[in-house]
RNA sequence: GGGCGGUUAGCUCAGUUGGUUAGAGCGCCGCGUUGACAUCGCGGAGGUCAGUGGUUCAAGUCCUCUACCGCCCA
């Protein structure tokens, strides 16, 4: 074995190998309960990032744990189609051509989006397949693939004829820039410092009577078709009723009493622009007043704006103001700042517009959806994000499901030209429902990406038809998605699921945070801060970025990542691989070896480790039962550095040298066990680890860890007394060092040491004594030491031992005198000389005054010095 | 405005039914290279667990209030 573990080829090797053995496909056995995990669909636009790299470290630790218990075990993966990101990037390929997707036309521009798919969509899965993840590579699956679109056409179908979908003018979010609407969810609030207008409002037919309404989008005025006041509002009582001349355009528009109106916001008269603005829009529709949209879909004004149609809307805005001041119609302007919503894709202001589109009633969806939360048929983890979802889908809102994009599901309404009705179809129909006209045409929108998505548990396995699948892996196990899509796509998925299946869509919402810089700060491409994946695999090897990536993390947390959790668990990889090269360099002593282990010739320490081993497993399966896999993580790892590598395997060193080749099949055993109870986390490894040493060992059976048994607990193996044992030894030991150390006794000096101790097993470890705490001779002794500190002897109390060391034998004791008598007298002088330069007038004068702050802490370092030879030397 | 989370060693974080002396990694200091590993070993320093009041035999852990930081929703 090479001296250091070389990670890229063994990943290569094994990664092909469990391929090619089909270990990644589950049985299906009718008697056993499956565990399955349905992946969240990467982004077809996407390249691997630290996110995906951390779910699948998690689920994939989830997978071969459940595979290794021997249940039938599913991954399925996926690829997101992901429109509107998606439909950026052919856009701007086009952009380059001097296209666009209008000139070229909708269905050319579809086949350029299949031709790019089908070349992007392996990048990632490709990428995946680096991280080792054991995912069932034969079931992958598309949003936009055939299965996948009648899933989705059904569905659409069955919610519209239980009225469940409906066309209606509402207030959508309409993102510029992609040209399309956006649900509630798609937009970010970000706080934006900017103005607020105050601006006067003539009442009609009343000299010099105004009423001011304050605004931070001075160019919605032009859409103004009210003023309004709250009700119980003394300041304007008289005004409701009356109405006001719209500044500029000259239209007269009513003061009307509302209850949503703030009295303490501006005025507390706020102009009605019910076009442009949701609460508006809700006001105008009880007060039954006209909408007046005053913006194209380019977001330059329309006719409605009267002079200023064809502006954009900053610069129209910029107009009205300078035309209100002229006026003198602008009373003040006040610093505000407000939260503006921005395209969660590109960041352009969204635009709150009136607009038809279609939307899912969402209330009788999240009935049942809240229910089966509520009653325990799904756990959300960490628990704290149950009120999260409950909260959000207690108050949820209907769902604006319409796209104006065309890469994406089309919604699958056709309307009639001659009777002006509308077919809804599954099958793409060729005359109208109603009235058999072949004037029908389809709508043009397409539907928002997680509508497909929120089938995706069900129609990844087969729904809507009775697959063999459906019936047997359906309803999943663990869905584990980062916190931040909880509504976007776990709650859809829930409604969906239980509408479509009646049944829940998966038992355990399993939500994983966000991996941050080194600072803390979110990854971005435009902050430049994002750290490939791929790198960090070819640089530390994979298991070392799955393990930096999920050891220690709590379940929820954001955490960080950085060089120096990289290198520390490829350190822990190169320890275990050295670890395992000193035990096959001992198996050559002895070509006989298994790793079973014969209870009767066990030694305390044999007997300890398998102690400590059964306890950690113990513990392990306990941790991962409850999806505590950081903590599971840092034990196996404290397990095999600090338990079997920094003890026992010293504690069988010397066995071994004595040609006792005793502790083989311990050492073998342990570490065996060990690597199994690893696998999950760091799969690489431990099969190209668990592969040589099966080479060595005379042991039938599996020829892959993966397809190998995970460990349970032997409790006829723990063994409270090896443990206190062993703990007393380390600890006598650990105080010989500890003094050594503080004494600074030379390396290979042996020193002598007299053991105290009542527990009379501790005697036979004289051996392991000597060599580990470099002491001898040492002598054990029953009862309490008749030594006392001091008498040049130092005396350590254990808690289960007394240790005494005669301080001359740590070092000779008159050579050490002379040596610290030499350095007092070197240092003396050194200081003396010092003093007298700091007392010299010329110098303290003269000399510049940093080195004169040089030579004061030279002085100060120095009297420092001589404090501790003194205090050395009077113990002497 | 409503809700959630965080505040523990110099740094990054664990600490899940409250229970000895609060842990890890990294960093720092000292020593160490003759057969597992310098991607290492041995030892060490370093903490009023944000503050406040309470419950308890016992609080980093449970409850109250406060401060600061972050996130989500409106």
């Amino acid at each position: 074995m090479p001296k250091a573990y070389e990670p890229g080829k063994a990943e290569e090797k094994w990664y092909k190998y469990w391929m090619e053995k089909g270990y990644f496909t589950p049985k299906i056995d009718k008697k056993k309960t499956p565990f399955v995990i349905i992946m969240p669909p990467p982004n077809v636009t996407g390249e691997l990032h630290l996110g995906h790299a951390l779910e699948s470290a998690l689920q994939d630790a989830m997978i071969r744990w459940h595979r290794m218990k021997g249940e039938p075990t599913l991954w399925l993966p996926g690829v997101d189609h992901a429109a509107i990101a998606a439909q950026v990037v052919v856009e701007r390929q086009l952009a380059k051509e001097g296209l666009d997707r209008h000139k070229l036309g909708r269905e050319k521009f579809l086949e350029r989006m299949y031709q790019w798919v089908a070349k992007s969509r392996h990048t990632i899965t490709r990428q995946h397949m680096r991280l080792g993840i054991s995912c069932d590579w034969t079931r992958l699956r598309f949003t936009m693939d055939e299965e996948s679109s009648r899933a989705v056409r059904i569905t659409f179908k069955r919610l519209y004829d239980k009225g469940l979908i409906y066309r209606g003018e509402r207030i959508i979010n309409w993102c510029p820039r992609c040209g399309t609407a956006l649900s509630d969810l798609e937009v970010e609030h970000q706080d934006v410092n900017g103005h607020l207008w105050y601006v006067r409002y003539p009442v009609a037919g009343e000299k010099d009577s105004y009423i001011t309404v304050a605004t931070t989008r001075p160019e919605t005025i032009l859409g103004d078709t009210a003023v309004a006041v709250n009700p119980e509002d003394k300041r304007f009582k008289g005004m409701v009723g009356k109405k006001v001349i719209l500044p500029v355009v000259n239209r007269e528009i009513p003061i009307v009493a509302d209850e949503a109106v703030s009295k303490e916001f501006g005025t507390g008269a706020v102009k009605v622009t019910p076009a442009h603005d949701p609460v508006d829009f809700e006001v105008a529709q009880r007060q039954k007043l006209p909408l007046v949209n005053i913006l194209n879909t380019d977001v330059t004004m329309n006719e409605n704006a009267g002079p200023y149609k064809g502006m954009d809307r900053y610069e129209c805005r910029k107009a009205i103001i300078a035309d209100l001041e002229k006026t003198g119609q602008l009373v003040k302007t006040e610093e505000y700042s407000h939260a503006v919503g921005h395209c969660e894709r590109c960041h352009t202001i969204v635009e709150p517009i009136a607009s038809r589109q279609w939307f899912v009633k969402t209330e009788p969806l999240a009935k049942p959806a809240i229910e089966v939360v509520k009653d325990g048929r799904i756990t959300i983890l960490p628990e704290r994000f149950t009120k999260v979802y409950l909260n959000w889908m207690e108050n949820i809102r209907d769902w604006c499901i319409s796209r104006q994009l065309w890469w994406g599901h089309r919604i699958p309404i056709w309307y009639c030209a001659d009777c002006h009705e509308l077919t809804v179809d599954v099958e793409t129909p060729t005359a109208c429902a109603k009235c058999g006209s072949k004037k029908i045409e389809q709508d043009p929108d397409t539907l928002d990406t997680w509508f497909s998505s929120g089938l995706w548990p069900h129609s990844t396995l087969g729904w809507p038809d009775n697959t063999e699948d459906l019936r047997y892996f359906y309803p999943t196990t663990v869905m584990n998605p980062g916190y931040e899509i909880l509504f976007f796509w776990v709650a859809r998925m829930i409604m969906l699921g239980i509408e479509n299946t009646g049944e829940i869509p998966f038992h355990t919402v399993y939500l994983h945070g966000l991996i941050r810089d080194e600072k803390g700060i979110k990854m971005s491409k435009t902050r430049g801060n994002v750290v490939d994946p791929l790198d960090l695999m070819n640089e530390y090897g994979t298991d070392a970025l799955r393990f930096a990536l999920t050891t220690g993390t709590s379940p929820g947390n954001d955490s960080r990542l950085s060089v120096e959790k990289m290198e520390a668990s490829r350190n822990f990889a190169n320890k275990l691989w050295n670890a395992e090269r000193f035990v096959i360099r001992s198996l050559e002593a002895d070509s006989n070896v298994t790793n079973e282990i014969k209870q009767d010739t066990l030694k305390t320490e044999d007997r300890w480790i398998l102690s400590r081993l059964n306890r950690t497993i113990g513990e392990i399966t306990r941790l991962l039962n409850e999806f505590q896999f950081g903590e599971a993580q840092r034990q196996i790892h404290d397990f095999l550095w600090g338990e079997y590598c920094d003890w026992y395997i010293e504690l069988a060193k010397i066995r071994l040298q004595a040609n006792d080749t005793s502790p083989l099949p311990v050492l073998v055993h342990v570490l065996e066990k060990a690597l199994r109870l690893l696998h999950p986390f760091m799969p690489f490894i431990t099969e190209e680890l668990w592969q040589h040493l099966r080479k060595y060992t005379k042991q039938p059976g599996m020829e892959s860890i993966m397809i190998a048994e995970y460990p349970e607990a032997d409790e006829s193996l723990l063994d409270t007394g090896a443990e206190k044992e062993i703990e007393t030894i380390a600890e006598i030991i650990r105080s010989i060092r500890n003094v050594r150390a503080q004494y600074k006794v030379e390396s290979m000096r042996w020193v002598e040491s007299k053991i105290y101790t009542e527990q009379a097993t501790i005697f036979t470890y004289d051996e392991a004594i000597q060599t580990l705490a470099r002491t001898k001779p040492v002598t054990f002794l029953k009862g309490e030491p008749r030594e006392k500190a001091g008498d040049n002897t130092l005396v350590i109390p254990l808690t289960q031992a007394t240790v005494v060391i005669p301080m001359a034998s740590m070092f000779d004791m008159e050579a050490e005198r002379k040596r610290i008598e030499k350095d007092l007298e070197q240092t003396q002088g050194e200081a003396s000389r010092l003093e007298a330069r700091l007392k010299d007038k010329a110098f303290l004068t003269k000399a510049p005054a940093a080195v004169v702050e040089k030579e004061k802490n030279k002085l100060y370092t120095l009297n420092e010095k001589l404090e501790k030879l003194k205090q050395q030397y009077s113990k002497l």
